[in-house]
DNA sequence: GCCAACGTTGGC
DNA sequence: GCCAACGTTGGC
């Protein structure tokens, strides 16, 4: 299994919303970037991600699941752009910020510290565990 | 609200 | 194929 990361604004697109879409789960439409698409192509049913506030939270706040594998986005008329669908899982009982992210040295090298801009990153196994704990969650 | 970082576009 | 110009993202 393969740990992701999912980052968006809250103002388009919040953690209160996708868990509301409960078991069905969301799209994950609209991201226009060749490295993002290639990871989201990457990632098999069943993965785990963050769920990441960007802009004035800038926060971890919870874990989805992909419930569907990279598919044309429907958002997309001319098929270049493909997405996953995720639903949630779990919610940060403290949700991380990057503050404490970039903090923390086990985390030195995630890509949510190094490379702000990237909008779908993947997470080593060990940065997994390492931010569930801080967030309070044993296991996820 | 500003600006740095990054990706994309288009002229040459 | 290079690179300058431009647009966008997101942290500060």
């Amino acid at each position: 299994m393969n740990y992701w990361l999912f980052k968006s604004e809250p103002e388009s697109w919040s953690w209160r919303q996708q868990k509301a879409k409960g078991a069905a789960g969301q799209e994950w439409d609209g991201v226009r970037n060749y490295q993002a698409r290639n990871f989201m192509r990457a990632m098999k049913v069943g993965d785990r991600g963050f769920f990441y506030h960007s802009n004035k939270e800038r926060a971890v706040v919870g874990v989805v699941e992909v419930a569907a594998a990279a598919h044309p986005d429907s958002t997309d008329p001319t098929g270049t752009w493909d997405c996953v669908d995720i639903v949630a899982v779990a919610e940060m009982p403290n949700p991380v910020t990057l503050d404490m992210v970039k903090a923390e040295p086990e985390l030195a090298g995630m890509v949510l510290a190094k490379n702000s801009r990237l909008s779908v990153q993947p997470v080593a196994e060990a940065e997994w565990r390492k931010v569930c704990r801080m967030g309070g969650l044993e296991k996820a």
